[in-house]
DNA sequence: AGTGAACGGTGATTGAGATCACACACAGGG
DNA sequence: CCCTGTGTGTGATCTCAATCACCGTTCACT
């Protein structure tokens, strides 16, 4: 069943990786820099899921395992039962769905602080969606039942689980609006080219923003045949107003993109 | 812009009501039977946020307001600063997004139990989805301050309301996949139906289910036209597999309609 | 009884996008 | 160096479902 269409499955998962000693971060793999204590940790920002207070992290680092993964590893697969949940620490990760005849649909591209798996955890359910990391990356995994009970015996990680489950929701429902609303390619393909722009800088000079997604990938985001993205994306370079080179999109036009957003 | 496609809008928020004096129920708004005392509550089930330990039930019910709705009531509309969450004790309710159009997409139909806008509230943003009764409604709405206050002294209501959110979540991902990656209107309308059907009697006998949804709101649960559903559900009526009259779906032949989801 | 709204049923037309089928560029690896 | 795989660009075709335009029915309301 591995068709030309679903090649990224086939890339298969690589074993979870443990730095052999703390102290020793040199040979890190896939040359990230290992980060070994979540209390010691700078990646950490105000939105992560380990930004709690040094109670609850002490907990959250006795449980949590690092592990490391190559580009293109699958993490966790829809229909597994949820073992445990993944913080994002490096990189990021596809969040996708597929159907049986192998048509994908990726819901979200996942980066740091962000938790996968948590609320199938939460639910006590298999996982429901395929995560598969788009570039190395590090990870901090938490085991099922630890997880449950640092929830249970930290009001204040609870609490911060809830939020991140509701912003998972609100990206879903995002993805469900951008998917079943839309008009057009062109006009689902406009409002995923600004989502990844920056804030700010409203003027009209030109944006660049690297991101590494090919036009299929693309068309998995916005629920549309490569083709069709190919096209749509050549449409925009016509007109001026946008043009992905390689990993490197120019915005020329904001405004324009907005106006086809707004339909 | 109230045009025609978007005719539900029109009807109006109706005001809160509150039962006069907690003793009389005979003049209950709508014919609902009313619950005063979520402790004293018949109607609670295993999966409904309200079912708590006694300690936290007894928070819970001093900071909600029973409400009652009509139906075709506007709860709460997408955008609006999220004041609270409504718990569902009796009734029904679609939760719906609509773009500038007045196109409108339904995410689920919500029933007892169920809690609306409880991550809007636990993520500190806006509505994101309008809600709205297909009867009349009893509600319990907790303000937003209660409630969070309720979430961090009561680790167990945390816990839950996590759990509830993260059910949202699921069915928000199946939402995206039965809209995203079906390949006709066909499947995704026997796919409906199925989720429709009580589980289990597998064998041949016809199935009755009773459901009062128009076809144009069928059409917005699967992103179709009112038309397409019109023309597809005669289509499995002449097929003799399943037959939707007035308010009563009848399965004829569940086993085709799983045929017709398998693709 | 009469009126209007909401709902359901059907035909005709049309267009956006899926699909198929190539051709080309480019990278890495033997 | 060739060879292979992966990603991209483009034409030709075809199909499903949206859209428009009606009509009949039912039901609530005056």
């Amino acid at each position: 069943m591995a068709t030309a269409t679903a090649p990224t499955l086939a890339r298969g998962v690589l074993p979870h990786f443990e730095p052999a000693e703390p102290g020793i971060k040199a040979h890190s793999p896939y040359g990230l820099p290992i980060v070994d204590h979540c209390t010691t940790c700078n990646l950490r920002g105000a939105n992560f899921f380990c930004n709690l207070t040094a109670t609850a992290l002490r907990s959250l680092d006795w449980v949590k395992h690092v592990t490391s993964y190559p580009e293109g590893a699958l993490v966790l697969m829809e229909g597994q039962a949820a073992r445990g949940a993944y913080v994002i620490c490096q990189g990021r990760a596809k969040l996708m769905t597929t159907n049986r005849e192998g048509k994908t649909l990726i819901l979200k591209i996942a980066g740091p602080g962000e938790v996968l798996g948590l609320h199938s955890v939460v639910a006590g359910t298999a996982y429901e969606l395929t995560v598969e990391t788009l570039q190395p990356c590090q990870l901090a995994f938490v085991g099922r039942d630890d997880l449950l009970r640092l929830l249970k015996e930290h009001g204040e990680a609870c609490l911060r689980a809830a939020q991140h489950i509701s912003r998972d929701c609100q990206s879903a429902v995002d993805a469900i609006r951008s998917i079943g609303l839309s008009h057009s390619v062109l006009q689902k393909l406009a409002r995923l080219l600004l989502q990844w722009l920056p804030e700010g800088r409203e003027n009209g000079a030109a944006v660049r923003v690297k991101l590494a997604l090919t036009h299929e990938e693309i068309s998995q985001l916005i629920g549309a045949s490569r083709e069709t993205v190919t096209r749509t994306l050549s449409e925009l370079k016509k007109k001026q107003i946008a043009e992905l080179n390689g990993s490197t999109l120019m915005v020329r036009d904001r405004s324009a993109l907005k106006a086809i957003v707004e339909g």
